[in-house]
DNA sequence: TTGTGACTTGTAGTCCGTA
DNA sequence: ATACGGACTACAAGTCACA
């Protein structure tokens, strides 16, 4: 058997991935489009985009601002 | 009764706050100084102590060195 | 061992476009 | 609505001397 065969994979998904997959997803969730997160967050919608692209590394007070928007906890950006 | 007299408090802490306290917590459970932690983690002795100290806004590619540093996951630096 | 202010360098974060 | 690029400006990263 391959090494992820079964269990959780050992591979380390980045932070920054994480918190992208999370974005991504809540923001979907509550049918929220780009500019309107970033709108409800305070920032500018293309750095909403690199975020949500894993092309900028983010801050604690801006992933604090974005759990704000999305209604969820900061740490909840950054779980599995 | 006052409002927290019971049950959770309403009050918002912040993400960096709420970072600053677990770093401080686990680093002293594992009897790591500053510095040593900064060691593990890749980073500068001074910048481990401003992020506990809440003068620093660390970004996630830090927070991840960090956590990895103290054996948790990132989300868990950001629980209350 | 830790706290703090100051400083330089790199990049986060904004804003303008184009597709 | 989103991706992507270029050209900015603001601020995080990283280091140091000293309390």
């Amino acid at each position: 058997m391959g090494p992820a065969a079964s269990g959780q994979s050992k591979k380390r998904v980045s932070a920054r991935a994480l918190l992208a997959a999370n974005v991504v997803s809540l923001r979907r969730t509550r049918e929220l489009s780009q500019e309107a997160l970033a709108f409800e967050a305070g920032l500018h919608r293309t750095f909403v985009a690199h975020v949500e692209r894993q092309v900028r590394n983010i801050s604690v007070d801006n992933i604090e601002k974005l759990a704000i928007a999305l209604g969820v906890e900061p740490y909840e950006l950054l779980k599995p």
